[in-house]
Parts: structure tokens; C-alpha cells; sequence
DNA sequence: AATGCGGGGTT
DNA sequence: AACCCAGCATT
């Protein structure tokens, strides 16, 4: 079982391999803990390939944790465009501000100071305290959680926070004296590179000689873990107003609540109908969508004709939407407006954008070039 | 303990 | 289509 020589065994062959076959990623060439920071942040639910060129504009744009505190909001959500769970950039650049004012911008090394950051949880934590700072910290995620259910055989669900907590006591024990970077470091690119998820590579596995669970032939039926609920399908019609006059050739859009879902970001204005019938019936998703816009001071008249289609798909949910074309009533409600704007393609840009409206939008100003 | 929070790759 | 990813905050 999690016998001592079991443990030396592990930390010594993940160690040995791990130097050898480590990849080179941009936040390796640096011990900086603002990057380190940075990285972890970002590399949260989301893979090292995604993340690599984000972390690339981010550095060139915030090179250092001052940069990224004294910037504007909207900056650094425009860089985080794309990346998705958009808390974790105003989450960081809150920390970073907090960084500096409390910390003098230098990135803290006592556990109960960088636990207390936010956006930071218990693997971030673990992870910046071993990663830059080199303490025997465990830094337990989805992959450490995998590779350890498998090597010890354990049957413990991973979905459950117990589990998780448990793992990271296992975590730390396993740590080599001094080595607490690189170790948590080569369990995670374990996890990634060899026992991956659907089918582990246990014929070229450092460790796999010793790995309980694949001795016990139960290597593709671990981890344990309890099945996520099936995404719920939301229907939705929006507005694409064009504009005229001094407006034309714009199309308006608007901001995003400060929190929640997409939080802060640019869109069509659009509204939720209540099923799927009802999103097919376009005269009455015209009407309605004309009353709400009115309720925000918003007079416009929509077609029923569709002009774009688009579906958004989440971890919890699956936006359908319809695009109907409509027009204003009077284009100078803009500034009364909080929160609505025209814009055109020369602007489009300027704006942070969830992918669904991007491509809508993008598919739009195409069309209407070609024209 | 359960739920909200993106987007994309793998199988 | 299901699963999962260098998870965290809120309730």
C-alpha cells in the first residue's frame, strides 16, 4: 500500500524522469513568482496548449505585477478574451493591487497571506509556495488527484472535497527533501503526458512497475468519481439593430452585469424565451424582445427574420440562439442608455467578446462588407 | 455538499 | 456525446 519504500521509489523514478522529459514551457524559464502566479492562475481548468500563447500576449502586456495594477479592467479582460472563466482575470488583477499595497508588490511567501488572495485556492497556494518559492507544499489538481488514486490504488470518489484533502496529505508525504518544485511539477506533467485520463501509457510509465492500481489491472477504471449533471439547453433571441444616418454601417451592442455569467462582457442585446416552441415562434420572440428592450429605454422594431444562428455551449448549460434583424426607432438613445453602444468593425476590437457573439458578429460585418 | 463559472481537446 | 482539463467562490 502507501508503504515508505513505496514512497522513495516514486519521488526518486517521477524525479529522475521528469528532468529528462520535462517540456518547455514559457513559465519554466522563469522563477519569477508573479509568473508563476500568472500561469497557474490561468492554467486553472484549462490545458498547457490553450494557455501558452495567452500567457505570452499577458507577459508582453503586464510584465511585471505593478504593470498588471495599474492597468485598466477592461485591459485585462481583453486578454483574457477567449481564455473563459472570466473571474479568474479580475480575481487576479484585484490580488495583484492587493499585492502591492499590502505587500509592497512582492508576491507573499507565508501560506495563510497567499491563501487569502483571490482567485487563490488551496492548489494555487500549494502551487505558488512550491513552484517559486520551493516549499514542501503539496499542490494537489485533477491530474495529481488521478495519477496518485492510481499509483496507490485508491477508490476514495475525487469528487468529493474530503478526497481532495486526503490527497494532499498523501501529496506532502511524498514530497523529496528540497525538491518540492519539481516534484509537484512532474506529478502534474505525469498526469498530462502518460497516466492521461481515457487510455495511460503504463508501458512507458517511470513509476508503472510499482503502480498499484495497474497491478491490480484496475488502472482504467480509476479515479473514481461521481458523473457531472447533463448541460441544460436555454433558448434565446437576439437583436441584431442596425443603424442609420449617423449610425450606419454600426450595429448596436451592449455590457455584460459585473458579475456572473460572462461577466463584463460585450454582446447582442438578447433575452431568454421559455422553450423550445416558443424560440420557434419568431413574431412572438420579435415582440418580446422588443418590449425588453424598451424596459432599458431601448426602442427599436424587429423582424422575423433570422439572420444569424449560434449555439454556446458551457460546463453547466447551452445557450441556442437565434439572431433576428431589427432597426431603431431613434438612434440618440445611446447615451441615455447605460451599457448600450453602436459599434462598427473598426471597433469590434476594442471590445472583449464570449466566442459566440464574436463569431456572430465577425460573420455579420463579413457579410455586410461583401455588400 | 452542491452549484455556477468557458472554452476546447480527446476518445 | 461524454469526459476532462495545472480550480475557485458562493451558498
Amino acid at each position: 500500500m502507501t508503504s515508505e519504500s513505496n514512497k522513495s521509489y516514486f519521488g526518486e523514478n517521477l524525479l529522475r524522469w521528469y528532468r529528462k522529459e520535462r517540456r518547455d514551457l514559457p513559465w519554466r524559464r522563469s522563477r519569477d513568482p508573479y509568473h508563476i502566479w500568472v500561469s497557474e492562475i490561468m492554467l486553472q481548468q484549462t490545458r498547457v496548449d490553450t494557455v501558452i500563447p495567452y500567457f505570452n500576449r499577458f507577459m508582453g502586456r503586464f510584465p511585471t505585477l505593478r504593470h498588471l495594477a495599474e492597468a485598466p479592467e477592461e485591459d485585462v479582460l481583453k486578454h483574457w478574451e477567449g481564455l473563459g472563466y472570466y473571474s479568474r482575470a479580475r480575481n487576479l488583477q484585484s490580488a495583484a493591487r492587493e499585492v502591492v499595497e499590502r505587500y509592497e508588490g512582492a508576491v507573499p511567501r507565508v501560506k495563510a497571506e497567499v491563501s487569502t488572495l483571490k482567485g487563490v485556492g488551496p492548489y494555487t497556494t500549494g502551487a505558488i509556495l512550491s513552484i517559486a518559492y520551493d516549499q514542501p507544499e503539496p499542490a494537489v489538481d485533477g491530474n495529481v488527484m488521478r495519477v496518485l488514486s492510481r499509483y496507490f490504488c485508491l477508490e476514495d470518489d475525487i469528487a468529493r472535497p474530503a478526497t481532495r484533502v486526503s490527497m494532499e496529505s498523501l501529496a506532502q508525504s511524498l514530497i523529496p527533501e528540497g525538491q518540492a518544485a519539481d516534484f509537484n511539477q512532474a506529478l502534474m506533467e505525469l498526469g498530462a503526458m502518460v497516466c492521461t485520463p481515457k487510455s495511460p501509457s503504463c508501458p512507458i510509465c517511470p513509476v508503472g512497475e510499482r503502480c498499484e492500481g495497474r497491478l491490480q489491472g484496475k488502472e482504467r477504471e480509476l479515479p473514481v468519481k461521481t458523473k457531472a449533471k447533463k448541460a441544460r439547453p436555454v433558448y434565446r433571441v437576439a437583436a441584431l439593430i442596425e443603424g442609420t444616418g449617423a449610425f450606419a454601417g454600426k450595429v448596436l451592442v451592449r455590457q455584460r452585469p459585473e458579475t456572473g455569467l460572462l461577466a463584463q462582457m460585450w454582446e447582442l442585446p438578447h433575452i431568454e424565451v421559455q422553450d423550445e416552441e416558443a424560440w420557434a415562434r419568431l413574431e412572438e420572440g420579435a415582440g418580446s424582445l422588443e418590449a425588453a428592450l424598451a424596459e432599458d429605454g431601448v426602442r427599436v422594431r424587429a423582424a422575423t427574420e433570422v439572420v444569424g444562428e449560434a449555439q454556446h455551449i458551457f460546463t453547466h448549460l447551452v445557450w441556442r440562439i437565434k439572431v433576428l434583424r431589427a432597426s431603431a426607432l431613434e438612434e440618440r438613445f445611446v447615451e441615455g442608455s447605460s451599457g448600450y453602444r453602436w459599434i462598427g468593425p473598426e471597433q469590434f476590437e476594442d471590445y472583449a467578446w464570449p466566442n459566440v457573439f464574436r463569431k456572430l458578429l465577425t460573420e455579420y460585418f463579413l457579410q455586410v462588407q461583401r455588400h
